[in-house]
Parts: C-alpha cells; sequence; structure tokens
DNA sequence: TGCAAAAGGG
C-alpha cells in the first residue's frame, strides 16, 4: 500500500514538472519561485546551529590508531620513512593503509614510489598491496602495468580475491572498455569460487550505464533484488544518475521511491542527481520540491549540489541569478571551487560579456591552484563563440606556459572556431599541432573539420579525412554522415548524398530527424519534391517524426520549385501538428498569396503575423 | 587495509 502510495506521489510530482514546456513568462515566474525558495533555505540553515552534522561526524569517524591521520603527501612520506626505521618492521597491514590513504588523496604516483620503497626496505606485500597498486595503475591510465601487476600475483603464488577483480574491472571502464570488464565479470560469474559482490556488481552496472545502456543495467538490478546479493544506495544511485543524464527523469524518480520503500535511505549524491535531471529539463518547482525534500531529511546540500543550480540558471542565460547563490554559498561557507566559476564564466561567455567573463577568470587566477583545462577551454570557448581567435590562441599558449596540457575538447573548440571564420588553413595546422602533442582526435574533432570543409566547399579534402578517420578505426556515428550527406548536397552531388544515406542501415546507422531533413533539403534543391516528399511519409512510417525544421524545409522546396499545388496541403499537415512556419518560410508564402498562389484562408494559420 | 555512485568546457 505505503509503495503505491509513494508511487502515485511521484507519479503527480513528476508529471508536473513536464508542465512548464512553454519557456515564456511562466519559466521565469517558476526560476524566481525557486530562487525564493533558495534564499528560505539559506534563512534555515543559518537558524541551525553552525554545522551539526559535520561535527558529530568527525568525532564518529575518528578511528582507533596509533598514527596520525595523513592528509597529505608530505605526512605519508614521513610516517612510511619512519615506519621503515622500525625494528621489527610493522606488519603489511599497516603499510597498506597508508598506500590506501594517499591512494584515497588520488595521489596515485605517490602511492606507487611507496611501493617501490616498501620492495627496496624487504617489506613484503599481500594480495590487499597489489589490489591498491592495481587501483593506482588504473587511474593513471596504465593499464598494462596494472594487468603485469596481476601477473605478480600468479608468481608470487596469491590468490586475486573479489577486490582485485573488481579493480580490475574499473581500469577497464576507465578505459571506455565495458566489453572487457563485462568479460571479467562474466567469468566470476561462471568461475565459482570468486563470487561478484555488491561492489562488483556496482562496476559493471556503472559499465552499462557508460554506454547508455539502461535496460541492461536495470535488468541487472532486478536479478540482484532477486538474489543474494541485495544492491545498496551506490547501485540505485548509480543507475537513477545514468537515467537522469538520459533526460529519462519519470524513471529515475520511480527507481528513487522504489529504493526508499526498500529502506534505503537515499543521500545528498542521489539528490544531486535528481536535481541535475530535473533541472536539465526546465523543472524548476520539481527541482524546488526535492531540494526541500532533501533539507528536511537533514541531508545538506553541498558544493556540487549548489553547482548544478549555479551551472542550470547560467545556461538559461540568469547568470545575475546564479550570481546571487554563489554570494549565498560564500555566506553560509560552502566554498564555491572551480566548477562553481567556471560555470559562472561559461555564463558570460554564452551572453557575449566576455569583460565580465575575464573578470571572473582574474578572480580563479588570483586563488592560485583554481584554474585548470577545463576553465581555460571554457575562455577559450567564449572567445571563439566571438570569433575573438587571437585572444582565443593567446590562451592555449597562456596555459601550455602555465604547464596545463590541452586537452582534446580544447583543441575541439579552438579548431571549431577556425572553421567558423572560415581559416581552414589554419585549423589543418592546428589539427597536426594537436597531434604532435599527443592530444588523440576523437569522433567530434573529425565532425568539426569535416562540417568547416564542407560548408567551405572542400568536399574532396572532407572524403580525405573521412578515409583518414575510418583508417584510424573511429566509429562514425550519425552525426558524421549528417554532415557528409550536407556535404555531398552542397556540391550538388545528391545522387552519392542518397546512396550513403540510403546505405547508412548496411553500417549499423539509423538517420535521425536532421538527417531527413538534411537529405530533403538536398531533394528538394536537386528539384526531385516527390522524392522529398515520399521520404517524409517513409520517416513518420520508420518512427522518426518529422518536426518543424522539416515542414519549413520542405514547403521552402516546394515554393522554389515552383510546385505550388502541394504547397496548401503541407502547410495544412504542419498547422495540424502544432507546427508553425519561420520567418523566412513565411515570407515566401505571403509573397505567394500575393500571386493568388495559396489559398488565402491558411494565412491566419502563420505564426509570425507581424509579415 | 583494497574495489563502485554526484557537479563544469567542444
Amino acid at each position: 500500500m505505503l509503495k503505491m502510495m509513494i508511487r502515485t506521489t511521484t507519479a503527480a510530482t513528476s508529471s508536473s514538472c513536464y508542465c512548464w514546456s512553454s519557456r515564456g513568462m511562466n519559466c521565469l515566474h517558476s526560476n524566481s519561485t525557486f530562487l525564493v525558495f533558495v534564499t528560505n533555505y539559506f534563512a534555515f540553515f543559518h537558524s541551525q546551529p553552525s554545522k551539526p552534522i559535520k561535527s558529530t561526524r568527525t568525532q564518529l569517524e575518528q578511528p582507533k590508531r596509533d598514527l596520525p591521520k595523513i592528509t597529505n603527501v608530505e605526512d605519508a612520506f614521513n610516517v612510511f620513512d619512519r615506519m621503515l626505521q622500525m625494528r621489527p618492521l610493522p606488519s603489511v597491514v599497516r603499510f597498506n593503509k597508508i598506500l590506501g590513504q594517499v591512494a584515497k588523496l588520488k595521489h596515485y604516483s605517490a602511492v606507487i614510489s611507496l611501493y617501490n620503497q616498501m620492495g627496496v626496505s624487504r617489506v613484503g606485500h599481500d594480495v590487499c598491496t597489489l589490489t591498491i597498486l592495481i587501483n593506482c595503475y588504473c587511474h593513471l591510465n596504465q593499464m598494462g602495468f596494472s594487468l603485469s601487476v596481476l601477473g605478480k600475483f600468479f608468481k608470487l603464488g596469491l590468490e586475486p580475491n573479489v577486490s582485485t577483480f573488481t579493480t580490475l574491472m574499473n581500469g577497464f571502464l576507465l578505459e571506455n572498455r565495458v566489453v572487457e570488464a563485462a568479460g571479467i565479470f562474466n567469468k566470476m560469474i561462471a568461475g565459482g569460487n570468486c563470487q561478484p559482490d555488491v561492489v562488483t556488481f556496482g562496476t559493471i552496472i556503472r559499465g552499462f550505464c557508460m554506454k547508455g545502456n539502461n535496460r541492461a543495467a536495470i535488468q541487472l538490478l532486478r536479478k540482484m533484488e532477486e538474489g543474494a546479493c541485495k544492491p545498496n544506495l551506490v547501485v540505485y544511485s548509480t543507475i537513477i544518475d545514468s537515467l537522469c543524464k538520459d533526460t529519462l527523469v519519470d524513471d529515475a524518480l520511480n527507481l528513487f521511491s522504489e529504493m526508499m520503500c526498500k529502506g534505503i535511505a537515499p543521500n545528498v549524491i542521489t539528490y544531486t542527481s535528481l536535481i541535475h535531471g530535473v533541472c536539465k529539463l526546465g523543472g524548476w518547482k520539481e527541482a524546488t520540491r526535492l531540494f526541500n525534500e532533501m533539507v528536511s531529511k537533514n541531508i545538506f546540500p553541498n558544493v556540487c549540489t549548489f553547482n548544478v543550480l549555479v551551472d542550470t540558471l547560467c545556461k538559461v542565460g540568469m547568470v545575475g541569478e546564479a550570481e546571487g547563490v554563489v554570494g549565498m554559498m560564500i555566506e553560509r561557507d560552502i566554498e564555491p571551487d572551480t566548477v562553481t566559476y567556471t560555470s559562472l564564466m561559461d555564463g558570460f561567455c554564452l551572453r557575449g560579456e566576455m569583460g565580465k567573463a575575464k573578470k571572473i577568470f582574474g578572480l580563479m587566477l588570483s586563488k592560485g591552484s583554481m584554474v585548470n583545462v577545463v576553465s581555460y577551454s571554457t575562455l577559450i570557448n567564449g572567445y571563439c563563440r566571438r570569433k575573438m581567435m587571437d585572444e582565443a590562441m593567446t590562451l592555449l599558449w597562456e596555459m601550455s606556459r602555465k604547464g596545463l596540457v590541452p586537452d582534446t575538447v580544447t583543441y575541439n573548440t579552438l579548431l571549431g572556431g577556425y572553421c567558423k571564420v572560415g581559416k581552414l588553413g589554419d585549423a589543418q595546422k592546428l589539427f597536426s599541432e594537436m597531434q604532435a602533442c599527443g592530444q588523440l582526435p576523437d569522433v567530434q574533432t573529425y565532425a568539426i573539420l569535416l562540417d568547416g570543409l564542407c560548408k567551405n566547399r572542400k568536399l574532396s579534402t572532407a572524403i580525405q579525412l573521412f578515409k583518414e578517420m575510418e583508417g584510424k578505426k573511429l566509429d562514425a556515428d550519425i552525426v558524421i554522415y549528417n554532415i557528409l550527406i550536407a556535404g555531398l548536397c552542397i556540391a550538388e552531388k545528391i545522387e552519392s548524398a542518397r546512396e550513403l544515406f540510403f546505405g547508412l542501415s548496411s553500417r549499423g546507422l539509423q538517420p535521425n530527424v536532421r538527417t531527413y531533413n538534411i537529405m530533403i533539403k538536398g531533394l528538394c534543391f536537386g528539384g526531385r519534391t516527390s522524392e522529398a516528399e515520399k521520404l517524409l511519409i517513409q520517416m513518420e512510417e520508420k518512427g522518426c517524426s518529422p518536426n518543424d525544421c522539416t515542414y519549413n524545409i520542405i514547403i521552402r522546396g516546394f515554393i522554389n520549385n515552383n510546385e505550388t499545388v502541394r504547397v496548401t496541403g503541407l502547410i495544412q499537415q504542419m498547422v495540424e501538428k502544432g507546427f508553425s512556419a519561420d520567418a523566412w518560410t513565411t515570407e515566401l508564402i505571403v509573397e505567394l498569396l500575393g500571386k493568388d498562389k495559396v489559398d488565402p484562408a491558411l494565412l491566419p494559420l502563420m505564426q509570425n503575423r507581424e509579415l
């Protein structure tokens, strides 16, 4: 009964989060409601004794130990040195504890050098030591070394256990190698002597989620619920987060209430995922409800929770309000971090306010270690959007001088900028440079370059680049094909575009709305309007609904081909589906009306009435 | 003593 009640409640509230679809005043109103709420929350927080939860927790978590707590690498090295000088040598367990703590601080290379010192001083090692070592190599993207440590187990006659295998699986996931991780998992299930535990399940479920395979993740969750190894908070939260990322917020909320019915209490991470999910869809009311709910349960929002709010406000253009939230964070001793400031900076960049963006960047620079590759890339992206390539390139040099390594994303941003301003030579030069610096181009890099080449009518270079990409075994996705098909259409090679389009399924790809729109536009451009109309029907049949772009494209296509007879019917169809003509199409239709070519009764149906 | 979950840039 309770389960049903909660489900109903969730359904009711989550459906309300879809009520904002008209993004006008309503949305703004909800935004301010939300801000009022955040302000109230701070007032509530203010009335509480200062950080009540935190202080109790530190007391509770203080473990009994004779070694000082390690908070930095230097401490670790000192304690380690002292331990190495003790006679008799402390047990391997005590060394493991230090290694584990340093690993928790994410100083993976430090762990490896400490491990090497153990070797020199002839401290033995056990399964746990080697598992920590594997984990460190995994996080350093050195799977090869991880696997050679595994070899060491066998040489020393040690038997890897669940943790070892789970660590290895996680290592594969860090390299996006879900298949290999699943291989280990399946072997464990089949093997019998080393059964997966809840962490192993959580790891492979995360792998499925990474690949966007929520179904497989949920299937495994159901298996766990039936079996002996019950899912815990992490397992549920992993799937909830993945559903939120895929904007399946309703499913996420359902799983969330299901989890609570099983007596598993959510934490700040679960709530942050959900708030992020609903914010992405503009569900301010729902975000407020969740925020309210978590605070009422004494689960306090942290920097990440607030960063979600700051980022969302920035993305909808409400940077002023976002700044307000940051102000409140500071007031409440929640220290804004690099992510907070980078989001704000991005918000200003999106509005083209580069002066303000630069000011925040200056603030971050003055705070020392706050600036990272992402913050540089964000500012670079801002300059690229404004076509200020010199400023963008200056930042690239500046970051390199500071020892920050520009990554693929940084280069992609700059390549996009050069393509936008039509400087394809500079783009190509930078493309070679990034590879010389060891940054591997990804599918998006190729998409950016191909798009730039096609739009600048350099089709043969584009095709050459596409072949290069295939040679690198990068899997071309539908985006790449959309660019190529559009490029062929621009070059008036409609026949080749058709061939590529109809060959998509044989490459295991499904055309999306954009693909259809591109192809329909190309066919109209080539005067093949009846074929375009056939495609319009076909896309619907194949479960890919046309959007307002589709109709605008095809209507314009018919008008431009002087085939005005079919236009009236198409406009009717468009209006019936709730779409409207854009400014360009409307102009053409009004022009036709002047020539008595379409039914004047359709005029009031056009949305842009000012024309 | 070791292994899994949250937020930012194209």
